[in-house]
DNA sequence: ATGAAAGCGCTAACAT
DNA sequence: ATGTTAGCGCTTTCAT
């Protein structure tokens, strides 16, 4: 008991035998043993992180970066999962997870399938679901409106002037949401010919700034006369605005170009991006403060936290 | 112990007390502690995963992604630990890391660490070195030469009949060798004027496109009359694509660019981007089914996987 | 093919 | 401030 006390809460032990317990286990290489700790504690200070996929150019990586900061430094160790974009995978996944008994669950995104949201509701653990919202969160929500996002944008294309709208979006639950929003709004304002569907290009998730290049390709803006084309992120909207550049459309005179995400290369890009930026640092932090402090047991009993998301005017619209 | 068979070794039960047991677990909503059968077992099915940083535009993570997958597969999960780029660091994450009892350690770039790395090898766990290789592994290595990958790539740019050569790198320990081996063969091969140093321009990591254009700018390529870049990373190439078709710089005609990665955007600037490809998916794959086979015991007592580079020649250079 | 006994290495709870 | 006891929920081992 004096070992486990020095290790975990040392100011319970005399300096003396704090001392003695120190050197031995210099001495002898001695590494507590997590396992049996967890074990008889029932707390096991891991957190699964339920991330969409593992890939480069993801806007939520910068969120999954400060979050695993944020635990690390609460003594939290951070067990990464792939949901990929299949539910039945999920449901796996959340026995795997919950087996291995975490402190908490963190979902980037929400968790699709019911069943698995059901189970995970059902253990009581905390769970975080950040990077978006949701009408019927499992637990605590840190994230932001994508429908909303959406609709922002068309609105800013339209204050800018611009009368036709295009886009460039995604198969992923998310950029979906923002599609829905920013199709409603461009047809609330008549970016949209009447009785006309939004000039459409839609790719698979990951995005590629491929995307980009062959959704203007596929569109042919000059052709279909659009003059405003929001891409579902900056890395499509940096492949568009290089196919513009290689086809001789101008940006922004011919076509405005907005990006999402404000990823670090958005201002750096010719000409600079205009997009939406979502404070993607303070999110991963939030969740994680507020799942450690719920944890810990001072945690808020119920949590919605909208971070919201602001227009980056830059260039490219 | 017949629920415990029913779930580890199914075979090993009549089928009649297996659907019992199913049933039974599907009505009470049973989830295996594996917190305790871990301890029992001394077998965690866990993996530590150690990485410089989480960082979009870092080309080790396609190798994390494949290795994730390939783990996920074979029953094992995979925590995530920051290493950062201090070596104090490195040796608490190895200690709160081995307190998990992890079946296996995958450190993404060598350990810096000595300390950390005596540590590690003290405990006989397997470890895997990925992404690069050392004369001195604590295990096992999975990876390719950066040193001789920054060779490859002077000597490509005299191939082409290059003259003389700048570089923009990054104070990282992968980016440190590349640069090393790329001065030595542009030395040897008399593409840096003697008894001056190469024109070199330095940025922290993680890389930016952004330290891409700062580089080009700081190097002045038209004054001090470079005709071949290399670039630390693709997104650092990327951006030194862009400040030179900001700056009237024609690539490759007055300067042939090469970038380090193969990046999936690598195909998709404008020009397309000259390159050195790592196969990063066969490496985290290797990775992964290595220590697997070396956990469950028909792995190889040692092993060093190089898996070379080649390089992608597009418009660039 | 199934069951009984023991124990993995800690920490909660209680005692001194 | 330190020590004693018991037990977390499995799986190994041995018995039937």
């Amino acid at each position: 008991m004096t070992v486990s006390r020095t290790l975990s809460a040392p100011d319970s032990v005399k300096e003396k035998a704090r001392l003695r317990v120190l050197e031995a286990v210099r001495t002898t290489g001695y590494v507590p043993n997590l396992v049996a700790g967890s074990l008889r504690s029932n707390r096991t200070r891991l957190i699964a992180c339920l991330v969409p996929v593992i890939s480069s150019g993801s806007a939520f990586l910068t969120a999954v970066q400060a979050m695993s900061a944020a635990f690390a430094a609460a003594g939290y160790q951070v067990m990464l999962g792939e949901k990929g974009y299949d539910p039945g995978r999920e449901e796996q996944l959340v026995d795997a997870i919950l087996a291995r008994r975490p402190d908490g669950v963190v979902v980037v995104g929400v968790m699709q399938s019911e069943q698995a949201r059901s189970r995970l509701r059902a253990t009581g653990i905390p769970v975080v679901e950040a990077w978006d919202m949701t009408d019927d969160p499992i637990d605590m929500v840190v994230g932001f409106s994508h429908y909303r996002a959406g609709r922002a944008i068309a609105a800013y294309l339209h204050s800018q002037g611009r009368k036709r709208a295009g886009m460039i979006t995604v198969s992923e639950p998310r950029a979906v949401a923002r599609a829905k929003g920013f199709v409603a709004e461009a047809r609330r304002l008549g970016l949209v010919r009447k009785g006309e569907p939004l000039p459409t290009h839609t790719v698979d998730a990951p995005s590629r700034m491929r995307h980009g290049r062959d959704g203007v390709t596929a569109l042919r803006p000059v052709d279909c006369k659009i003059d405003a084309l929001y891409c579902a992120s900056d890395l499509i909207a940096h492949g568009a605005l290089i196919e513009c550049a290689s086809q001789g459309i101008v940006v922004p005179e011919h076509l405005a170009v907005v990006g999402f995400g404000d990823l670090d290369f958005a201002a750096d890009t010719l000409p600079a991006l205009t997009t939406l930026r979502v404070d993607s640092r303070a999110i991963g932090h939030a969740a994680a403060t507020n799942m450690v402090a719920r944890i810990e047991g001072e945690g808020p009993a119920q949590l919605v936290l909208d971070f919201g998301f602001e227009i980056v005017r830059r260039a490219s619209a």
